[in-house]
DNA sequence: CGATCTACCTGATGGC
DNA sequence: TGCCATCAGGTAGATC
């Protein structure tokens, strides 16, 4: 579900919602979400007592610094939230695995119908051999600075369809199905281009698309779908799914030619594009 | 090496 | 009303 948009967006809430804050105790239902933990103390101590320090984002991790030096790291997997909660009082959704009680009260609920996301506690320093899919992360389009001509170089050394690119964590961190089809729209370029086939002009059309949809996505909030299953930190949905070009949108005019966005499959995911500005 | 499939899960939706 | 198939913001691992 989530993407760098919606990541960030929850970081910066939680960076004034939560950062300050001690943890008093925590409850873990089940270990699926904890699975790095062989036990839940394993991973109830290495919080309880803890004051969190600060907020970072890596691609779609969210690691929230601790007063001794270790990280709480979160990923939403598909269906993951993290809800501010002000009380105990507030009701609890179905599927929450994870609740951190504050000193000063409130709490910070983890829901997660799937359970694709994960939380863990972990060492800075043992990140690199502990968490090789963290460590290995591509460059963060907002976070790391890059002219297009590198981002060029690295298009021209890999050959592989722009869109599978977009989305390899290892090489660009943070985008997924959604960014990548809002971002080829924006660049005119279709999701099956090979990368190394790009003039100079459309590496620099894909790169400014690139760093503006992501921008723009982060001022709407993120991308709440049909379903509403992205909520911020307050349980609030995103509005930027009314500014899609093309997710989602299948037989519907084209905002710029008028003619029907199409679906297709590939690699067992739904992409969506204007056969017409997408060349 | 790249492309494609499978598995991990729950829940919503649509056809019959 | 129910049953079944399909689909969903992610990722890792197997296979060809």
């Amino acid at each position: 579900m989530p993407e760098l948009p919606e990541v960030e967006t929850m970081r910066r809430d939680l960076d004034k919602e939560v950062v300050g804050r001690r943890v008093k105790s925590v409850e873990a239902t089940g270990l699926r979400t904890i699975r790095r933990h062989k036990t839940k103390k394993n991973f109830t101590s290495k919080l309880e007592g803890r004051k969190i320090t600060g907020v970072e984002r890596k691609g779609k991790y969210l690691l929230l610094k601790l007063d001794d030096g270790n990280l709480l790291v979160v990923h939403l997997g598909m269906s993951g939230q993290l809800l501010r909660a002000k009380s105990a009082k507030e009701p609890t959704l179905k599927h929450t695995h994870v609740v951190l009680n504050f000193t000063q009260g409130g709490q910070l609920r983890y829901v997660d119908p799937r359970t694709f996301g994960e939380l863990f506690v972990t060492q800075p320093d043992e990140l690199a051999h502990e968490v090789p899919e963290l460590a290995h992360l591509g460059f963060d389009p907002l976070e790391d600075v890059m002219s297009w001509t590198k981002f060029g170089d690295m298009l021209h050394e890999k050959k592989t369809k722009l869109k599978p690119l977009l989305m390899d964590q290892r090489f660009l961190a943070g985008i997924g199905n959604i960014y990548a089809d809002e971002i080829l729209f924006a660049a005119g370029l279709r999701y099956d281009r090979d990368s190394n086939s790009l003039t100079a002009q459309e590496i620099r059309r894909l790169y400014r698309a690139m760093v503006e949809t992501l921008q723009d996505a982060i001022k709407h909030r993120g991308s709440s779908l049909a379903d509403e299953q992205y909520r911020d930190i307050f349980g609030e949905v995103g509005d930027f799914q009314s500014q899609h070009k093309v997710y989602d949108r299948e037989g519907e005019p084209c905002r710029r030619c008028r003619s029907p966005i199409a679906r297709v499959k590939t690699g067992g995911r739904s992409s969506f594009l204007c056969e017409q500005c997408q060349v």
